[in-house]
DNA sequence: AGGCATTAATTTGACAGAAAAAATAATTCT
DNA sequence: AGAATTATTTTTTCTGTCAAATTAATGCCT
């Protein structure tokens, strides 16, 4: 039962992935946020003998816990014996989730569970720092924020770090950000190197998408896509309840999707034709200023002027729900996704959001005669990002304590 | 050891992925054409004993046998025990691959090993045939290869069967296909209710990627991606190891993803803008007979006539390789692979196969400090096609044996 | 109140897949 | 012939899992 000195060193079990029951049931409870054992055999089609022996080795582990019979809601509807809910223990882990932007490093603090005890934000003098610097920043952002809460920041297991840019998430490698002025900086390294808790970075679109997958719309499914409109257009990629990363760990590069042949519009990135080029916040600024419709400060001001009737801008506008339509369309005639999640940040208002959108999408997708892909828009505020990251690190760490071999 | 009668029902096991060991072991002799047990164990990580005891069992199960010493080629380099390789055994199954076009149906006959033994053409009398025609004629088709061998068809065991179009593999169902004039075809049930044999069909571009996977350069690979290139344009996508199909099993319809915004070009699936639209040979041909330039028969002409200085087909041609580069580096982009393969029929003169091509494509793909996927050309003739469908009715009839609990 | 029905959870016994360790087999080298 | 070496097989052990039986906790009924 317990250990008595022999070396429980690694012996029987699969070799890929790692006692896959105890994932699936550690994954259902969290669906659930609390659920009776049954159910759980139920829902995953293990035996409620296995599940009673995984659940075992959890509540020892202390990562779940039992709810009391709490008289208040019962449901007295049924005979036989009543049964007992388990749920996350949240106390059991303390996680950060941070997000890099360019005018400042957001933390939020998370229990296991996922919920929120308590957020900080700190500027960054400059957009672009060098990775020392910037290490330094988390560094000192998470701190804060345990200070803040009353919290020794040496309670901290883990923390997820979102940040834009092409992102190695698996090797926490930054092959670029524009957060940076370094290129290929091994980030999570260097920042774990510095401090006691485990470190996992990724690029910011996949934080969202697994955050979706952990907490969001995307729990009960397969295969989805998020979209992220912030500065640039991001995209997360969930295949098969995974996450998908390219073969050098920096695929779905959506914004840099080119939708225009030979000298289209200049991007971000050096190259011509980018879907990002035309539809993200920042190059529609400059192309309205370069028609000579005069200086702009947001979308909203854009969106104001077309309006007005300035036909330029609306022109501007429409072409960008014209190319963001064709490359939504792209995405599903590729994918053949179950949903996928436009995550915006002023969901409501922006150009790119409309019902017209959607209907422009569906008629560019190929027609069979099953229903097309629904979409759906999230709203992600800043702090949200930050929450994405939380996600991160909360699966990550998870899958360290659930799926590899006991520590010590 | 054998049936004693007790029923020995589905115990133990994972849930998900069944014996995966035996799986991978007899993918690996399958890769290596002939392997040792040692080097089995060296490469999939799995222990000599446990090599020992599955190789033992599929021994016994006549799938796979030891090679003769075979005093001819001695290595002589090593000391201690000989290895002894292990193969397949080709004589365990009859496998056909049907590829079905326009003008016929091709026939493949192979061995379990993928030894090609007979080959069999039916010319088709109309392009489009009712389901039921179709299927008479595939059964047909498959019967006549047999005999033409000398082969009792009841001996074959699986068909692989390959058509243009949506198909939804996993389920059998035709959602739309240029070879049938009526939708949502349950062809593989259709096939199978007339047959003895096990029946698997797909989408023609889905058994290049299988083949390419068994047996071809995709072999050592996790994440490729094929695109042939013959009627119409098709994506093949195997994604850690395994193909990928979409949720509602038709995913990967890269010829229709879109590359011209708004009015493009008119493509027979009824859209505009596909990339189909601008570079299949059909659409090509069409183009050119609307400028004015005269009737063509094939690409071949185009070619001719670009080259002797007709403008207008110049035009349409290079239009073709932009577009195309554009959508492959937006396969690049998004799903970051570690290789193409680009399936063409007459490989060395395909306009859209030439050099410049490639280079266009790495001048659209997000620059990081790796180097992008190679691109590799193939030539697939219409009996590799069906060579494809061969090579998807073995992995399918393998995953049969190998995965599923014994049948009695 | 006491027994019965019902549902949930646990214990028990067994088995399959896989690995470590030990044994055996088939060679070459000295 | 014997030692050294390498490959394969056998033996033992371990882990995850399951089916069946058992125990637990409750409501319903008389």
């Amino acid at each position: 039962m317990d250990d008595s000195g022999a070396p429980t060193a690694a012996r029987g079990g699969g070799i890929e992935a790692r006692r896959p029951g105890r994932a699936r049931v550690l994954r259902t409870i969290r669906q659930h946020t609390q659920v009776a054992r049954v159910d759980i055999a139920r829902e995953t089609g293990i035996s409620p003998a296995t599940v009673t022996a995984i659940t075992a080795d959890l509540l020892s582990e202390g990562l779940i816990e039992r709810i009391s019979p709490d008289a208040g809601e019962r449901p007295k509807t049924s005979r036989g014996r009543p049964r007992e809910a388990l749920k996350i223990r949240g106390a059991a882990h303390l996680v950060a989730g941070v997000k890099v932007s360019q005018g400042a490093i957001t933390v939020l603090l998370v229990d296991f569970e996922g919920r929120e005890l308590g957020t900080q934000e700190i500027p960054r003098a400059e957009r672009r720092s060098s990775a020392a610097a910037l290490v330094d920043q988390i560094a000192l952002a998470v701190d804060r924020a345990c200070h803040a809460i009353g919290l020794d920041p040496a309670r901290v297991s883990a923390v997820g770090v979102g940040l834009a840019g092409y992102v190695d998430g698996l090797r926490g490698l930054v092959h670029w950000s524009s957060a940076l002025t370094e290129r290929n900086v091994p980030l999570a390294d260097l920042l774990s190197q510095r401090v006691h808790y485990a470190v996992f970075i990724d690029n910011d679109a996949n934080l969202v998408a697994t955050a979706e997958h952990l907490f969001g719309r995307g729990q009960a499914l397969r295969t989805f896509l998020v979209v992220t409109i912030q500065h640039g257009i991001g995209l997360g990629v969930v295949i098969d309840g995974q996450l998908y990363r390219g073969a050098r760990g920096c695929g779905a590069e959506f914004g840099h999707t080119k939708v225009a042949p030979g000298d289209g519009a200049a991007c971000q990135c050096g190259q011509r034709g980018c879907l990002e080029a035309y539809t993200s916040e920042y190059a529609l600024l400059r192309q309205a200023e370069e028609v000579g419709a005069g200086t702009f400060t947001d979308m909203a001001a854009l969106q104001e002027a077309a309006a007005q009737g300035d036909a330029g801008i609306a022109d501007l506008l429409s072409a960008a729900g014209e190319y963001f339509s064709m490359g939504l369309a792209n995405l599903i005639n590729i994918f053949d996704p179950e949903l996928i999640i436009l995550a915006f940040e002023a969901a409501g208002n922006h150009p790119l959001c409309q019902p017209e959108i959607v209907e422009a999408v569906h008629s560019k997708v190929v027609q069979v005669d099953v229903a097309p892909p629904e979409i759906v828009v999230h709203n992600w505020g800043d702090r949200m990002w930050a929450k994405g990251a939380a996600a991160y690190g909360i699966e990550r760490l998870t899958h360290l304590l659930v799926e590899d071999l006991g520590a010590p």
